[in-house]
DNA sequence: TCATTGGCTATCA
DNA sequence: CTGATAGCCAATG
């Protein structure tokens, strides 16, 4: 189990209409300084149909990057009721699942 | 093993 | 609020 696996392991147990962090789910897999490997593991791992990257964004509540594109990710954002101003997640931490499964 | 890179975060001006 | 700086982590070559 490599480390961008297990992120990609907790990004696809997001549920629909939730959202999350970087630092959140490096703060799940126990290391909360590892938020740029998070990110790097999902950069690794496009797969927009098993991990919903889509829900994942920065921690100020700017949708950060997307190897789609940023655009698109907000697209994707605003399709699950999240509502997003101007690159930015308005209500965040409302959306925002910590419920992790440190898997098995 | 070292250097680079990447969808980050926190702090300061 | 925007921009710059420094820190931190993992994958790759």
């Amino acid at each position: 189990m490599d480390f961008d696996d297990a992120v990609l392991h907790l990004v696809k147990q997001i549920p629909m209409g939730r959202v999350t962090t970087y630092g959140a789910l490096a703060k799940a897999l126990g290391k909360p300084k590892a938020a740029r490997a998070v990110g790097g593991a999902l950069n690794k791992n496009p797969d927009p149909v098993r991990v919903p990257c889509h829900r994942v964004v920065r921690s100020d509540g700017s949708v950060g990057g997307y190897v789609l594109g940023a655009e698109r990710k907000i697209e994707l954002l605003d399709s699950e009721h999240i509502l997003v101003k101007n690159r930015k997640i308005r209500s965040l931490k409302d959306f925002l699942f910590k419920d992790f499964k440190p898997m098995d």
